[in-house]
DNA sequence: CGCGTGCTTGAAGGGGCTCAACTCCCGTGG
DNA sequence: CCACGGGAGTTGAGCCCCTTCAAGCACGCG
């Protein structure tokens, strides 16, 4: 997936480390805490430290669509607008890196792999969103829910073991779904044995192969 | 939309041009005839010249989920990877220009502001990406035509009459739905007076107004 | 212990899909 | 000029998956 490794380039996953002399500018936050609004100034880029952030929007009649949940070393915030097209929130008690857009602009001019650092990343992000895409457009609900796990899964660096960071709402909204369809496909799969549900929260994948097949 | 004029920065319509001192490296293409498939080297990036272009990815099954329509002046074929993602395909007579991979990174590494060009132009394929993510998520059939429609009333700069460049069954594999149901949607909306298909690639937007209050 | 919030389960309804017939173009050739 | 054929689009009927609405359950917290 990754570039083959250059000497002397950026890892993406410390893009920031070169433009924060002082790696302490950090925001804490509580569960379902604001980090920024829909149509706010979108001055800082942001970098999940720890916990997790979901990303979403909102329609006139109040359906929402969860864009994407962001996990420990995951930016967001990229809008090339003055203004953020997404609400941001934490899922649980999480800490986020800031940077002044300004400050990476500076970086990515003064320096080439910063650049290809960011266009990196970004393309990564377009990666997820086309994939969500296929997901939304031409998969059932049980597909849906087996690739989300599967996701958090690889993202979180976890194997047989997940622990889901959001709830049956957030599956639902990022998935075009209903908490009830989630749920049911959630008891269908363990019925069928493919994973098992200890608690609300945790999920058991007992058959990865056979998850795995489910979405190509 | 687009961030106010700088001087001496690249307009995003002419990245190419910088970095192609000859102009008529173009590609001309008939319908349907593949410029790039899924799973090939991702040696170039591509502009539209005139004509459009769709890219799409195939389940196993044979699902097809249409990722996007391209339009003249539009990129594709961004790819962070080796390989491309997405099959591209012209959907009618169409010209395209091409430029190395590496060419377009001499430029960023030479020109901050071409940087600045890349960068926006990927972002404004990520907005693109998320709206349609929204689109499919959290629509009705009706609203996703609808909200198709006007789409390509804005980036073929057309007002009341659209020329679908397209055929029913790509609007179909773009909006997850079926021919049958993009066909329904459209005579329902014309019963409704909102719009008039005089032929059946012709549309006449008869009501903007009513229909930009449907996607909101 | 009781209450509340989030999750699960059930029953009924609906929006979009499937399958099938039909229509409309449009190009081709007699 | 019309007959023919074929592909694309439309329309119809029935069904199915997901939603809706409603009730029941479980866990956590005062």
């Amino acid at each position: 997936m990754l570039s083959p490794i250059r000497a002397k380039s950026f890892d993406t996953d410390h893009l920031f480390d070169a433009a924060l002399p002082t790696p302490g500018a950090c925001l804490r936050l509580t569960r379902d805490e604001e980090i920024f609004g829909e149509g706010e100034d979108a001055d800082y880029i942001y970098q999940v430290v720890s916990g997790s952030v979901r990303t979403y929007r909102i329609l006139r009649d109040g359906r929402r669509q969860v864009d994407a949940f962001l996990f420990a070393g995951d930016y967001f915030g990229w809008e090339m607008g003055e203004a953020h097209r997404v609400t941001a929130e934490a899922m649980c008690d999480t800490s986020v890196r800031m940077i002044r857009r300004g400050a990476l602009s500076d970086l990515v001019a003064r320096r080439g792999d910063a650049a290809r650092a960011v266009f990196h990343l970004t393309a990564e992000g377009l990666q997820r969103s086309q994939d969500h895409v296929l997901m939304l457009g031409r998969r059932s609900a049980i597909e849906r829910v087996v690739g989300l796990l599967l996701d958090i899964a690889q993202r979180t660096r976890a194997d047989a073991e997940i622990d889901v960071p959001m709830g049956r709402q957030d599956m639902a909204d990022y998935l075009g779904l209903t908490i009830e369809t989630v749920s049911r496909a959630l008891t269908s799969l363990q019925d069928e044995g493919l994973i098992a549900l200890p608690t609300v929260r945790h999920v058991v994948l007992k058959d990865r192969r056979a998850l795995e097949r489910m979405v190509l």
